[in-house]
RNA sequence: GCCGGGUUACUCAAGUGGCCAACGAGGGCUGACUGUAAAUCAGCUGACUUUCGUCUUCGGGGGUUCAAAUCCCUCACCCGGCACCA
């Protein structure tokens, strides 16, 4: 209960009246808020969507609202650039697929979904005019990435000014108790908090969870930087991906990423200090949390897949197989008719390189291999193909 | 509408008439090493060609020149500023 409001958290505003609340028994409105851009949910929402499922759990309600309406406009939360337009239909399309994904975490059924077009769109401009007489010009362009682009003489469009404006409005509608939000989220629900109060409304504690990074170990997990694990990830790939984890990682993954108590966490750090190997503790990081997401039985076999291939070695066990017409065709036209290289000219470089395998052979520009069937072509370390010759 | 700046390969970014298939960085790929798909090191990273070499590429189109990413004209888009309109 007391992880609650300190594992995976940055910060909370009004940590007081949240826990009073909890303690009267009062069941909460947990609002997280969503623009459906980008459709694939990685480990580092997941931190999030996995502490909403324990209020869940407790009872509370949770609110899932897809920003329909806002995302026309585009939120420059953590973007020096404005973001482009949405038509409905992508909106609609990337909310469901979002959906989707959320329910490997939450119960959806208990989840109240909600749109913010179902006020926004009903606001006229004189009630745009009084929300926004909330606000001041200073408390807005006094966000980082407003003033940043202003200092640096970007492009500030009106309509993004007005964007926390309309997240705050969404509390408003909602009568949200508690919103949820990234770091990067923090200033719209200051907005939101500062306007219920206002508006005469008790005031939603803001709830700012820790920033997972990626898996290149130093930027924040996110799709555009390609240094995510997705949950939709398959399972050898999510193993794999933990498992290339710089060594610093271990500890902050098993703290956000897993349910693995804080004692036996520290416990492990501590071992690790003492020279334990971090490949065993990455291993069962690894199986842990390919467990949350698609059950025991693949975990065991995503880490014996994944053990098999990588650390021995050996070939993984389901080998795409492609059927070719000509047993007697150069490496080179097979390497770029099998889509393993882009072009003729990769084709051959990866052989001057060493990097194509056949049968487990090195194969050297001047060699003029006869394909059968039931021959293994390798490229690199981990792109396999069974040849068929018809 | 006017003035100025910009548009270069996956991304950022150098290059201002021939030495440019185009510096550099990131990314990607391959190899070595390793507990690892990490880190580090090395090589590669437009297409065709065994090699010599040939061809296409620097926002689009047109032109000048023996020769253009580089000069001129024009069009499109982006960024500033100014003006016009309120």
């Amino acid at each position: 209960m007391n992880e609650l409001f300190t594992r995976g958290v940055e910060q909370i505003v009004g940590l007081d009246e949240l826990e009073k609340a909890i303690k009267s028994g009062r069941k909460l409105r947990i609002k997280l808020g969503v623009d459906p851009t980008r459709p694939d949910i990685h480990l580092g929402h997941a931190v999030l969507l996995r502490q909403l499922r324990q209020f869940q759990d407790m009872g509370h309600t949770v609110i899932f609202l897809i920003g329909d309406y806002t995302s026309k406009i585009g939120d420059p939360s953590g973007k020096s650039k404005t973001r482009p337009i949405l038509t409905d239909d992508e909106i609609m399309f990337n909310a469901q697929t979002y959906l989707d994904q959320v329910g490997r975490i939450l119960d959806i059924k208990k989840v109240e979904i909600r749109r913010n077009s179902e006020w926004l769109s009903k606001l006229s401009f004189a009630d745009l005019l009084k929300l926004a007489a909330n606000f001041s010009v200073a408390q807005l362009i006094e966000r980082d990435d407003f003033n940043n682009r202003l200092k640096s003489g970007q492009e500030l469009s009106l309509h993004e000014l007005l964007y926390p404006l309309m997240q705050a409005y969404d509390s408003v509608a909602l009568e949200a108790d508690v919103e949820f939000g990234g770091n990067d989220q923090l200033f719209n629900i200051m907005a939101g908090r500062s306007l219920q109060k206002k508006m005469g409304q008790r005031p939603q504690v803001v709830f700012i969870a820790e920033l997972l990074v990626g898996t290149d170990g130093v930027k924040k997990m996110s799709k555009s930087l390609d240094n995510y694990i997705a949950i939709t990830d398959e399972p050898v790939d999510m193993y794999g991906k933990v498992m290339s984890l710089p060594d610093s990682l271990i500890a902050p993954y098993y703290k956000l990423c897993t349910e693995i108590p804080m004692g036996v966490i520290d416990e492990l750090v501590k071992t690790l200090a003492e020279g334990a190997n971090p490949r065993d503790s990455k291993a069962s990081l690894a199986r842990e949390i390919v467990r949350i997401y698609h059950g025991e039985a693949v975990a065991l076999k995503a880490e014996a897949a994944w053990n098999n291939q990588f650390r021995e070695g050996g070939r993984p066990e389901d080998i795409e197989i492609f059927p070719i017409n000509d047993a007697h065709m150069s490496l080179v036209d097979l390497l770029v008719e099998t889509g393993m290289a882009a072009s003729k000219g990769e084709a051959r470089r990866l052989i001057d390189q060493g990097g194509v395998k056949l049968d487990d052979e090195v194969q050297k520009p001047e060699s003029e291999p006869v394909f059968t069937t039931g021959d293994i072509l390798q490229v690199g370390k981990r792109r396999y193909l069974k040849l068929k010759v018809k």
